[in-house]
RNA sequence: GCCGAAGUGAUGGAAUGGUAUACAUGAUAGUUUCAAAAACUAUUGAUCGCAAGGUCAUGAGGGUUCGAGUCCCUCCUUCGGCACCA
């Protein structure tokens, strides 16, 4: 027998598999099965990390072709984005240079896998054939209202002197450079993601064992935090009066005032809690909202050293970053305006504040003050010895009890209750809340016509523009007179010009090139200019998976009468980093191009899988800057590839997070070299047909032998069906070390090398091809023939990996021999072998009297028996 | 603060309410070797015992059950996400 030497056999057979076209995708066949996994970007090194993500997807990706699946596994690279405009600017290296370079190697160090990937469907979002449709997506929204352009203010990373997405800020940093964001200013392009806010909302179930929603089976963790990143809120919106005193006389004739506000002379708060209103004793304003400004441009007579504070306060809180308004919580700032409006349920006069605990972007940007029932309120109101008034008592027994509780004056924070019951409420008091009093001060806040329901989101508009080089430019020209032009379609792809200055100077490298930027407009033929602009990266990875099933469609940004057929993608594997923004944006996607009838479905996948995190040796994040970096090149050299595979497979559960640990990866090639030992130890080993053979060795296995063998592959199925890749790995050890102590059919061999194949792909089909060698000698002196003379790809070589996966019978689950645990008082006492057929509880108790069990039953009366058949005998005494 | 997941040997981790610690790594001893590595064999939760065997152990404390790592309640800790969202 040969040495077990993996580096001699694996690229013997990635050449092979390759050559054959043994993993080649057909699209046209029935019984479809998508395998998706994200798709990397091109940073120039395989880690780790692809390697358990991509091994994992791949294990999958085998296990289903071989139950018989027609399994589409494509993979593609995330092009554009930030890390190849940084290295262009570091290195001085052209960003696609850089970045065709890396796809280049990353492939090499991908087929070292032995992957069975789709490649002839790859998709490369750097591509004037991939980005066209980015553009062409891009108008389609534009026509429909869903892109607009708009100016607000944006987090602005500093350091890539660019714009963010609120999901691209990680504690008010920049998630790529870890800058402090700040807020800017800016004019940029929004895809109306708000639109789609009710629709990507998850079902929430009650019960939790059932995985699906939405017809689809999703990580709980991923619907909890997209929905709570969603944000919804059902509220209303009331109506406060501003007191007519506090208007500037002299400007009322030539100046229409307060233009902005939905009603004039009022300020309009949300609420999710309007039962709380008769405890309102001050409102709070934003220091953007609207009404600020007029104040401050003197619309209303306030004293000028009031004016001079609200003037410091605004532009203190401009100062402030996002970071520095969210950690200084604790200790909330204000400043009276002067002005005062009426509260209409009570027709109190009651002051306006501003302060930068309310944010501008929510709701209206103005809150009503209950410091009574709410916390922050609670906090300002006694920083600034605001009026405190209790509208919400815990619950009593008795009314006189209740007027009792509602007299008690809110002395610190624990007072503060936002469930019990209404005091001091007018008609209202008395009423439990939330359940009774808030439908009931809803309603009649609406029948009076001071509010309204409306429902807020937390979640905003997508901000999509990059003032950055490496992206797709954005189809729209900017024409002096026409205003906003989108390029026509026709004219698609705008190509990303190759000659730009691409260092950071706070605007869009794009308009450097002026032969690029400086266009005459489509509609009037006037000078005009491109939008310089590119998009966010995470446009291109929002419908990529469409784009996997016709990369070369012409016609459109992919083939619907394929789509219709494949479609939707069966499992998603990926990051549980990408919860809040890939796979969130492509739902959004998805939704879009059904609702302008590209697919007709609301989601588009219908299994999704986060894979962990292999961290490096020492514990932490593997990182350059820590040193702790595996390469998994050097590991492949060290152990090969099938090695590092089932070390992947076997040393946690998917979805976990642990270190590498080199030393168990020794482990795993110990497992293979006992695999390869095996075959030493076939007891039958002949030159019969292999129909024949099976018949021999079925006959001589014994009933333990089928046992073992069926449970194995019972186990083995449903494990890697449920992406238990750990625990596959260890039936399949189990069944190792039992298959050791004997001597082995091929019948058992086969079967093992099935079951092992998805994770350990080489070994087990040099071993296979071994075991059926007569089979593939005269195949292949046959392919010779073949091949010299009519067709010059003859397809004859059978790989393990195209074998029907092998199925368990029921049957050999039992042994005719079973174990039933006898338990004395809940202890396990002993455990009694009987015949399958003569089990019965009579039996067992007759057994028991010569058991271990029998001396914890002396003297003692049985008083009650719980009799599982097949498992355990459960005896009480008293 | 809110939401979610999880706490099991020295370590990574297994366990449809039914013999907790599968499988692997490490460790100890032995075989082999001039020696080491590798390989192979045995042992390996704690504790009492010469042994047979017993007792105790799944973050802590209660509960349901013939029986709880698993279900329920309270608490502690860790990790992840969200966080002044009114």
């Amino acid at each position: 027998m040969k040495k077990y030497m993996p580096t001699e056999i694996e690229s013997k057979w990635q050449k092979k598999w390759m050559d054959n076209g043994t993993f080649a995708s057909d699209l046209t066949g029935d019984n479809k099965y998508y395998v998706l996994a994200e798709f990397p970007y091109p940073s120039g090194d395989l880690h780790m990390g692809h390697w358990f993500t991509w091994g994992g997807a791949d294990i999958f990706a085998r296990f289903k072709r071989m139950q018989g699946y027609n399994v589409f596994f494509p993979i593609g690279f995330d092009a554009f984005g930030l890390p190849a405009e940084n290295a262009a600017i570091k290195r001085n290296i052209h960003p696609q240079d850089w970045t065709r370079a890396n796809i280049f190697k990353m492939k090499e160090q991908f087929l070292t896998m032995g992957p069975s990937f789709s490649f002839d469907h790859e998709v490369i979002t750097c591509e004037p054939e991939y980005y066209r449709w980015n553009q062409w997506i891009f108008l389609k929204m534009l026509e429909r209202g869903i892109a607009y352009r708009g100016k607000s203010l944006a987090n602005w990373c500093p350091s890539c002197q660019t714009v963010l997405a609120n999901e691209g800020v990680e504690n008010g940093k920049c998630w790529r450079c870890g800058s402090e964001v700040i807020q800017k200013d800016v004019e940029q392009w929004f895809f109306r993601i708000t639109d789609y806010a009710d629709r990507l909302l998850w079902a929430v179930s009650s019960n939790l064992t059932l995985a699906t929603s939405n017809l689809v089976d999703w990580p709980q963790s991923v619907r909890e935090g997209q929905n709570s990143w969603i944000g919804k809120s059902e509220g209303m919106e009331i109506n406060f009066k501003l007191v007519a005193s506090g208007k500037s006389q002299g400007s009322s004739k030539n100046k229409p005032r307060l233009l902005t506000l939905d009603s004039s002379d009022s300020i309009i708060v949300y609420t999710s809690y309007p039962e709380t209103i008769f405890g309102v004793t001050y409102l709070v304003l934003a220091p953007e909202h609207p009404i600020v400004q007029h104040l401050l441009s003197s619309q209303f007579t306030v004293n000028s050293s009031q004016l001079a504070q609200v003037r410091d306060y605004v532009d203190q809180a401009k100062k402030k970053s996002e970071l520095e308004r969210k950690t200084a919580e604790k200790n909330k700032t204000g400043v009276f305006t002067g002005l005062y409006v009426i509260n209409p349920v009570n027709g109190e006069k009651v002051p306006v504040w501003i302060a930068d605990y309310v944010l501008g972007g929510y709701g209206t940007g103005a809150v009503m003050g209950v410091p009574g029932s709410d916390h922050r309120d609670y906090a300002f109101a006694a920083t600034y010895s605001l009026l405190i008034r209790r509208v919400i008592a815990p619950s009593a027994n008795s009314s006189s009890q209740l007027e009792q509780l509602a007299q008690e004056p809110i002395g610190s924070v624990e007072d503060v209750l936002e469930e019990g019951v209404l005091v001091n409420s007018g008609e209202f008091t008395g009423l439990r809340t939330p359940d009774q009093a808030r439908p009931a001060i809803a309603d009649w806040l609406e029948s009076q016509g001071f509010a309204k329901r409306s429902v807020q989101y937390h979640l905003h508009d997508w901000s999509i523009s990059r003032q950055r080089y490496w992206g797709t430019p954005i189809p729209v020209i900017h024409c002096p007179d026409c205003g906003i032009v989108p390029v026509p379609e026709e004219q698609l792809p705008v190509e990303l010009p190759y000659n730009v200055d691409y260092t950071p100077k706070g605007k869009s490298p794009l308009a450097s090139n002026e032969e690029w930027h400086r266009v005459s407009c489509p509609k009037c033929g006037k000078p005009a200019t491109r939008d310089a602009d590119t998009m966010d990266t995470f446009v291109d990875s929002s419908w990529y998976f469409f784009r996997y099933l016709s990369p070369q469609y012409k016609q459109g940004p992919f083939d619907k009468k394929v789509a219709s057929e494949i479609m939707p993608v069966d499992i998603y594997f990926g990051g549980a980093e990408h919860t809040l923004g890939h796979t969130m944006y492509s739902r959004f996607f998805t939704k879009f191009l059904k609702d302008i009838g590209w697919t007709d479905l609301e989601e588009y996948a219908s299994r999704r899988i986060n894979h962990g995190i292999v961290l490096g040796p020492d514990g932490n994040k593997m990182s350059k800057s820590k040193g702790n970096v595996v390469n998994p090149d050097d590991e492949v050299k060290k152990y090969g590839a099938d090695a590092v595979r089932v070390y992947l497979a076997f040393f946690m559960p998917y979805d976990g997070t642990g270190p590498w640990i080199s030393e168990r990866v020794w482990g795993a090639f110990r497992f293979l070299d006992r695999v390869w030992g095996l075959q030493e130890k076939l007891s039958v080993i002949s030159h019969q047909s292999s129909e024949s053979l099976t018949a021999d060795s079925e006959a001589s296995l014994k009933a333990e032998d089928l046992f073992q063998m069926h449970r194995t592959i019972k186990r083995v199925t449903e494990e890697i069906e449920a992406t238990k890749f750990n625990t596959a790995v260890a039936a399949l050890m189990e069944w190792l070390n039992y298959l050791s102590k004997k001597n082995v059919t091929k019948e058992e061999f086969s079967t093992f090398l099935k079951l092992l194949s998805p994770i350990a792909p080489h070994i087990t089909e040099e071993l296979w091809q071994m075991v059926h060698s007569s089979q593939f000698t005269v195949h292949s002196k046959h392919k010779e023939n073949l091949v010299s003379a009519v067709n010059p790809e003859p397809t004859i070589f059978k790989s393990i990996h195209t074998q029907p996966w092998p199925k368990f019978e029921q049957e050999y689950l039992t042994l005719p021999e079973i174990k039933i645990v006898i338990q004395v008082n809940g202890k396990p006492r002993d455990v009694l072998s009987i015949n399958k057929d003569q089990e019965s509880e009579e039996q067992l108790l007759e057994l028991v009297k010569t058991s271990k069990a029998a001396k914890f039953l002396e003297a003692k009366e049985i008083k009650k028996t719980v009799y599982i058949p097949g498992k355990i005998l459960s005896l009480v005494t008293d």
